[in-house]
Parts: C-alpha cells; structure tokens; sequence
DNA sequence: ATGCTACCTGTAGTTACTACAGGTGCAATA
DNA sequence: TATTGCACCTGTAGTAACTACAGGTAGCAT
C-alpha cells in the first residue's frame, strides 16, 4: 500500500520535490502511482530506488550512467562483474579528473607565488596570462 | 588595422568560431569591429584578450570570475594583491574539489574491491547501493 | 557568371537541476 | 459546513558554457 507523498519521499531521501518530479519526467524513475487526487504516492520500494540514484549521483555518476546501471538491476541481467567493472571505469574517471585538477591547483600556486602583494598595478599574473 | 578574419582568430586562439561568438554576445569580448560586408575583423589585440580568457577557462575559472578580472583589467583599477587573493582563492576551490574527488575516489575503489567477479547476479555494489 | 567556402543571425539542444506562475486537493480549524 | 492555508499539480523558463543546426549572404577563384 502507497502512502506516502511527494513531500514525505523528498524528507526520507533528502532529494528535492522538484528533483523527484525531474526523475520521473526523464524516466530514471516510474511514473508515479497517483491516489483519487491525482498526487504521486509512494512506499518503501520508491525510497530504496531513489536513494540508490541519489548515492550514485554522490559518486559522480552521470544519470545516464545511473540508468544504465538501473536497467541492470530492473532486467535482472547483469554479473558482479559487469557492475565491478562499470564502478572500476567510472574511478578511473574520477581519477583523470583529480590528475588535472592538481596540475591546475599547482599552477595557480605557482602564479600567486610571483606576486609581489604590492599595491602597484603591474601584476605577474595577468601579465603572463595576456601573452601569446 | 583589423584584417583576421573570426576564422582566423580562431585558429590563432584554438577557440571554436561559435565560441568567440558567443563570448562576444555575453560581452566578455567587446563588439566586434565589422567590415563592408557586415563580418567580423580582427587584429593582435583581440588575440591577446581571446587568449586571456581562453587559459582562464583552462584553470577552471569560471565566465563571471573571467570577466571581473578583465573588467579590473580594463580600468586598471586593479592592483598585484587583488589578482593574488583572487587566484588563491581560485586554487583553494580547486583543492576542494580535489578532496572530495579522492573521497569519491576511494569509496568507489572499496566497493569495486569487494565483488567476487563472479558471473553471479549477486552483487555487493548493488546491494549497498539499495540499502537504507 | 558560377560555384564554393567562410561567414552571418537566430534558435534549439546539452546536463542536472531550480524557480517560478497559476491552479487544485486535502486536512484542520471556526 | 465554510474557510483558510499548505502541499501538491502542470508547464515553462532560467542556470553554465557552450554546440549544432537551419536558412541566408559575402567574398574569392575560376
């Protein structure tokens, strides 16, 4: 039996009404059985789906990756494997973007390092950003 | 005298035509000068601004931070301690970043650790992703 | 004169939401 | 029972930073 509503979903996962109604709309989550009113409710099976999008969405996966993994699960068809290596690639990402991200931190330290901290306004940085 | 043509610049720059056409729409590039013809011409000066904010985007800073520094640039109202602070802050939202793309990093490693790699549907991933 | 390419404008699509506007269900209070 | 007020409804527009397209024109070479 269905009864919570939008707002008690939104409370138990912390994922915004409008983002519950934004899933539904792309399709990352059922459309939504509706009471006399014509209001969404919900039970326990909906929090499990939408924590699961919600944790990985935590993780930097994209909802298209999510579906992917969600239509796994819904079909039943996927192995440990498939799962393990979808979350291998998906850290690989996470890691080129750690990668560049630090050659980016170590470059901007490097430029505030050559300033002067003066009050003048001839500035390193934005010199050495106009050229070229 | 402005000859370059957007293409030109474009490929001086390594910036898309659609780019420099939107940039110049949002005002972060000034009104391009036109000729008879009504296109868009170009000289040296704009291939310094175009390659500004080109390595700017390339240290993530963002199209509103790009146009305070330039706007600081163009008044030169701006002084060595200014563009300091501002590109140390820059770096600290940068290693934020980092820091929780290494957490995520290191939950996604745990998890993959944990599957058998077996070719059973059972899966650890799965089962804590759909917990609580 | 013809044809080709580079250019023009304006609009729509991308990702993952968020923020409205204008209208309705439902539960509690007077 | 009537009314208030909140939670909900749909649909659209806005966000960032572009990219892609459609339908039309400038300019250059042949």
């Amino acid at each position: 039996m269905k009864t919570m509503t939008i707002g008690g979903l939104s409370e138990r996962t912390g994922v915004h009404i409008e983002t519950i109604r934004f899933y539904e709309k792309k399709e990352i989550l059922p459309n939504a059985v509706r009471n006399r009113g014509g209001r969404r409710i919900y039970d326990e099976s909906d929090v499990k789906r939408l924590n699961f999008v919600n944790k990985c969405r935590g993780f930097g996966f994209s909802l298209a990756e999510i579906m992917s993994l969600l239509s796994l699960v819904d079909t039943k068809e996927y192995t440990c494997r498939q799962v393990h290596d979808l979350t291998l690639e998906h850290a690989k990402e996470v890691n080129r973007k750690i990668v560049s991200l630090k050659q980016m931190e170590l470059v901007l330290l490097n430029m505030a390092d050559q300033c002067g901290l003066g009050n003048i306004p001839e500035c390193p940085i934005i010199d050495s950003l106009f050229l070229d």
